[in-house]
DNA sequence: GTCTATAAATAGATAGAC
DNA sequence: GTCTATCTATTTATAGAC
């Protein structure tokens, strides 16, 4: 099922095409989204023929759904520590936004495909929701152990739910912008937009 | 070249027929992309057949063009009272998102074409990145007049500008969620988020 | 494991009748 | 102003040789 790194045999090269394909769909999946993006591209770069791409994947379905499995075990790579909690493993998101740097390809899969799959029939759609969903909850509950351990203010539910959602927005905006025009500072502005909210989270019961 | 109420003559229908392209052109490209988004399905879902299509557009690239230009021009309805300056200017977001509400589909075209003319050769890439100039510039004017009024505590040039861009990644960010999941409450996560940052707008200064 | 060849569907675009 | 008919190119996918 998984890579070895000294795997032998029969399977080795086999192994290695599919990665191959799988990166290469990452990039064209990234830059013409799921609808747009051909298989015949994919097998083209990647330097087979589609006949070839298709002994690997049965359909072009089933290439994506490796795809977002590659994507989701790379990113369980990137994010760090799972045993942080509270305000540091919220202010670990610099360090996502900074690695999300590294690999723009990995960026414009994962907007090109949660915007796509804002229709009703996509068959990534499942999978981006539950993503969405998934990392809502993270956050939400890192904000909550924050107030737990008195890091911050006391803060409602909705007011966490609310607080979460817009750290999300804010991070998936600012990494549009930076799609559109890599010459801006992504990195540093979330930075100190998180600070700044943090700095709020402290005494917004201060204020009423 | 405008559409008049009353127009008579051969022109009237064919205008009338240019609008209805157009606007299922809005739907389709929302939903499937631009690349994703065929002239058959706009011109079946019109009811015409794809050469009636091709007789109103010279070309797909055409229709493209015809679209941003009615988006542009549906948005001036939108955006209210461009005399507005300072922390007025800022706040009229809020009715910008809840008429945004109104029209899912130019929302899906908005964040489906800018996220697609992330690629390098894509016909709408100038127009989504001078629109997003655009909007950058705007939103300084207003918090730089907001700050030279008085309204809010002193801001440097690139501190304005990282305020700014994280205003408008909130907007779209918030924005896609709405699209993932129309449940949540859009209009009101924005307001409350914009009035937590104008707070702290406000006291920016005290803390250093 | 990869190839050539090809099927079947769909894409954008054009020609000419009415 | 819209139609039918058609062209060329490209898509996903399959069959069978090596």
């Amino acid at each position: 099922m998984t890579t070895r790194e000294g795997a032998r045999g029969p399977y080795r090269t086999g192994i290695e095409r599919r990665r191959q394909i799988v990166e290469k769909a990452i990039d064209v999946f990234g830059a013409y989204g799921y609808t747009g993006g051909s298989l015949r591209q994919i097998a083209t770069e990647v330097g087979v023929t589609p006949a070839a791409l298709a002994k690997h994947f049965a359909s072009k379905e089933d290439l994506l759904i490796e795809v977002l499995r590659y994507w989701e075990e790379s990113n369980r790579r990137v994010e760090p520590d799972p045993d942080a909690r509270g305000l540091t493993a919220i202010e670990a998101n610099k360090a996502v936004m900074a690695a999300h740097l590294q690999r723009r390809g990995f960026l414009e899969l994962f907007l090109t495909l949660s915007v796509e799959a804002t229709g009703r029939s996509h068959p990534a759609r499942e999978f981006v929701t539950a993503r969405y969903t998934n990392t809502l909850a993270g956050f939400a509950r890192h904000i909550a152990e924050a107030v737990a351990d008195g890091e911050i203010a006391p803060l409602s539910a909705e007011q966490i739910e609310a607080e979460a959602r817009s750290l999300i927005a804010l991070m998936d905006g600012l990494e549009l912008q930076w799609l559109l025009d890599p010459g801006m500072d992504l990195v540093g502005t979330f930075a100190t937009q998180l600070d700044a909210t943090i700095e709020r989270w402290h005494d917004i019961a201060a204020r009423g």
